[in-house]
DNA sequence: AAAAAGGCCAACCGCAAGGAC
DNA sequence: GGTCCTTGCGGTTGGCCTTTT
């Protein structure tokens, strides 16, 4: 037996809303709310539409206070650091853009930021490589290495946002919003507060919500936003009620979330474009100065990393929130970074090595 | 000026989660 | 505990608009 059609599909309207369909909406959403049932609301007004289709038309443009177009850097920031993070979980980006819709974000983000991005880098990319190309012919005719130069190569990231979180919050009430957003953001994601406000993490707590499975997003995600949170400006508010969470706590065999072998992504969502971010990050860790609210101290600072059996404490510093790469026995440290790279560019720039 | 290509965005679709019964 | 229904979400599509040839 299928699934019953939200709708009578042969008696309803498709395609763009007329002037009036969108008025008669809005108004008897304005006076009665959607009854809680979005799928008998147009039958109750007279609108020849799907239930779905009222809902969506509501929240992305009826709804008071949308906005629509022009993206500030700042909100550019927010959705780079976001989408990075956290992947495209578009309505929990949105939950952080005030009068943005998920809809709108995710378009933005497709037809826009991503090649904007990705424009940047490869537009750096491609400089760099022209004057590589020039040390890689004078080391050759000096019987060198043909492999690029990995100590000189200016910065291969692309400039992306050095912020993760802004910080225009000027008034302590809107401090208070911002703690209150992070907050069902955080439970959302699957923290859990007590009841004097701090994030509940007690080792077995965290074991307990989330699987011990490498595989499990919500795990991720959630050391990835409280890393996230807790790497930004100390000027940001939210970071005070959440700078002392995860004292002392840990992850029980805790699994890396990107295989040295195998470039799992950060968080395993299935993005080609936070794939490649990851694995710039992580072919290129000596790269990542500035970028330790997205990628821990230690993977900045090329220090030594866990393995898959060890937990990861939850020390003084919440820097280590992320899980981090592991470099397997097949390779070592800077020559996996330097195979990777190399196998990368040359997925990117066939024959250009 | 016209056609083609590309960009953009509103809306649709199908799936999964969660609640009600 | 199982089934049905509704909601919410992310991916995809279709059509309009703009730019390029």
């Amino acid at each position: 037996m299928g699934r019953a059609p939200c709708c009578d599909k042969a008696n309803v309207k498709k395609g763009p809303w007329s002037p009036e369909e969108d008025a008669k909406l809005k108004e008897y959403i304005e006076q009665h709310g959607t009854g809680g049932n979005w799928i008998a609301l147009p039958q109750k007004i007279g609108l020849k539409r799907c239930g779905k289709s009222c809902r969506l038309r509501w929240l992305n443009y009826l709804r008071p206070n949308i906005k629509h177009g022009g993206f500030s850097e700042e909100e550019d920031k927010i959705i780079c650091s976001l989408y990075i993070s956290i992947g495209s979980r578009w309505s929990i980006i949105a939950a952080q853009l005030p009068g943005r819709t998920d809809n709108d974000i995710k378009n933005y983000w497709n037809t826009r930021l991503k090649k904007k991005l990705l424009g940047k880098q490869r537009k750096e990319q491609q400089s760099r490589r022209g004057n590589s190309l020039k040390q890689d012919m004078k080391r050759s005719e000096n019987g060198d290495s043909m492999l690029p130069d990995y100590n000189n190569q200016s910065p291969y990231w692309p400039e992306l946002p050095v912020l993760a979180v802004p910080t225009p919050y000027s008034s302590q009430e809107q401090r208070i919003d911002s703690q209150a957003s992070m907050r069902r953001l955080l439970i959302k994601l699957g923290g859990r507060f007590s009841d004097d406000g701090h994030v509940v993490n007690d080792g077995t707590t965290l074991h307990n919500q989330f699987p011990n499975d490498s595989s499990s997003t919500d795990q991720q995600l959630y050391e990835q936003t409280v890393h996230l949170l807790s790497s930004s400006s100390s000027s940001y508010s939210p970071m005070d009620a959440l700078n002392n969470i995860n004292r002392g706590t840990q992850f029980v065999n805790c699994q890396p979330t990107i295989d040295g072998a195998n470039l799992h992504m950060l968080q395993g969502q299935s993005s080609s474009f936070s794939s490649e971010l990851q694995e710039m990050a992580y072919s290129n860790p000596q790269r990542l100065d500035g970028m330790e609210f997205l990628f821990g101290e230690d993977m900045v600072n090329n220090r030594a990393v866990t393995n898959s059996c060890e937990s990861i404490v939850w020390g003084d510093t919440t820097s280590q929130l992320v899980c981090l790469p592991v470099a397997s026995d097949q390779y070592g440290g800077i020559q996996q970074g330097m195979l990777q790279e190399y196998a990368f560019s040359e997925l990117r720039y066939p024959g250009a090595q």
